[in-house]
DNA sequence: CGCGAGCTTGACGTTGTTCAACTAGAGTGG
DNA sequence: CCACTCTAGTTGAACAACGTCAAGCTCGCG
């Protein structure tokens, strides 16, 4: 347990993997979400899954609590987990949802970094931990890990990015709008979705109050843009909602 | 010049390097700015040294055009340049300041990715363009520089986040905080700093319009917690600057 | 001296938040 | 099975934050 430096309980932590026998990992980490790893050849693959701790979380239990120091990366099997900024002006900030296969790689290889984010668990969530040092090992062994790797930075870097600007200059329609189109086409990819966020959590996506997020979203179905029963929301016209999305 | 997919005119443009005879981009890139390539072996750094080209810009002119693909690392050497995403709602919005030393990756190793961004010159610049193949030769040959790489990566991106950060969460009195803070410690790390950007750009960083920056600029003044004499800016009180940024 | 661009200031309108009241549904205990 | 409670969701009205518009100002420059 040396190199777990994150605190878990006896019933969350195993040392074997919970989820599945033998070739775990390699079905795990070569399935679409997992392209970091898919070029690893099997020798590195098994290192990998040998040296890894499995965990699983309730929903809302906290995964990877922000302001401490990274030292494992941290790859989702499944389940629906949020990364967020805490408390400021007692405002929380949704900036990504992972739903079932996801990597969280803050920090690792960077001495002291502080993780700037808290990552929790919105459902039951699957996923294993595995420390840098191992990651830092295959970079010798593999140099398409390290291109894949860099792939996933640029990744994360592009989704920031168009974070950033949707949040910052448009107005509450278009982020609104933003954040539908992101949960249907990028996370849950099904028409009519079922939402497993409150709509607090989708106004903390959305950056705004989850008074504003509900006067919108009632904007939005008495013009037909969408339906939506309690959890679940339909897009009728998505076409609509880009342009929404597009003009701010 | 195959590999080079900008457009230069022919002042712009030398094959040789115009900023310094030989050792040129040994001294450049192992500079404190050129982090990235700090640890390369002396071959492959003439390796580098000889495949770029180097390019000066006017204040004013467009370094990197933002919905372009990207094929080049683009790595400065001297003057200012402003890093920002072009008319949502007419407005701009500034990501990033480079000043004098400073690298950007956008998208190398990654195909067909558009950069999200634009990269012009506030006053004049020098700066060398090396082709991503260049780089990506690099990969086999020096296991370091891939990490070095993966670090820039993590730095850009924690200064995104906590942009991102900053301007959604935060009122104006704690942007502009931020901007001043922002100029005087990583920018130009200097008191009384002289700033090159108009109050519209200055604006811009923030994301508010210029008027308001005015607005809060003048608060900051009459609250005897800067001094500002046109291009100038002091700061007196950073303690209560750091406070109010961290308040929002 | 006059012109123009950027800066500054004030008045006003819009966008978005806060606060408070109300509603609906899910769990709890009698 | 029915009150009761608690929480999340919804709605409206007052209010604050911020942008827009227009006018005046400063300062460099011809």
């Amino acid at each position: 347990m040396v190199f777990v430096k994150e605190n878990f309980t006896e019933q969350q932590l195993d040392k074997q993997c919970l989820f599945c026998k033998d070739d775990c990992c390699v079905s795990c980490f070569g399935r679409d979400g997992g392209l970091l790893f898919r070029k690893l050849s099997r020798p590195d693959l098994d290192q990998l899954v040998s040296s890894k701790y499995s965990v699983r979380f309730k929903p809302g239990e906290t995964i990877l609590k922000q302001n401490t120091i990274s030292s494992n990366i941290v790859c989702f099997r499944k389940g629906i987990a949020k990364v967020y900024v805490e408390g400021i002006n007692d405002k929380n900030l949704i900036l990504k949802v992972i739903k079932d296969t996801g990597i969280i790689t803050s920090g690792i290889l960077i001495n002291n970094s502080i993780r700037p984010y808290t990552v929790s668990a919105v459902t039951e969530v699957e996923c294993c931990f595995i420390s840098s040092d191992k990651i830092m090992e295959l970079f010798s062994a593999d140099r398409q890990f390290a291109i894949s790797l860099i792939e996933h930075y640029h990744d994360m870097s592009n989704h920031m990015f168009n974070t950033l600007v949707n949040l910052t200059v448009k107005y509450m329609p278009g982020r609104v709008a933003d954040t539908i189109l992101y949960l249907k086409n990028d996370i849950f990819r099904e028409n009519p979705f079922m939402v497993p966020f409150s709509r607090q959590e989708l106004a903390e996506m959305s950056a705004m109050t989850k008074e504003s997020f509900v006067r919108i979203l009632k904007e939005f179905k008495t013009s037909k843009l969408i339906k939506s029963d309690g959890k679940y929301i339909e897009i009728l016209d998505e076409e609509a909602l880009i342009e929404i999305s597009i003009n701010g």
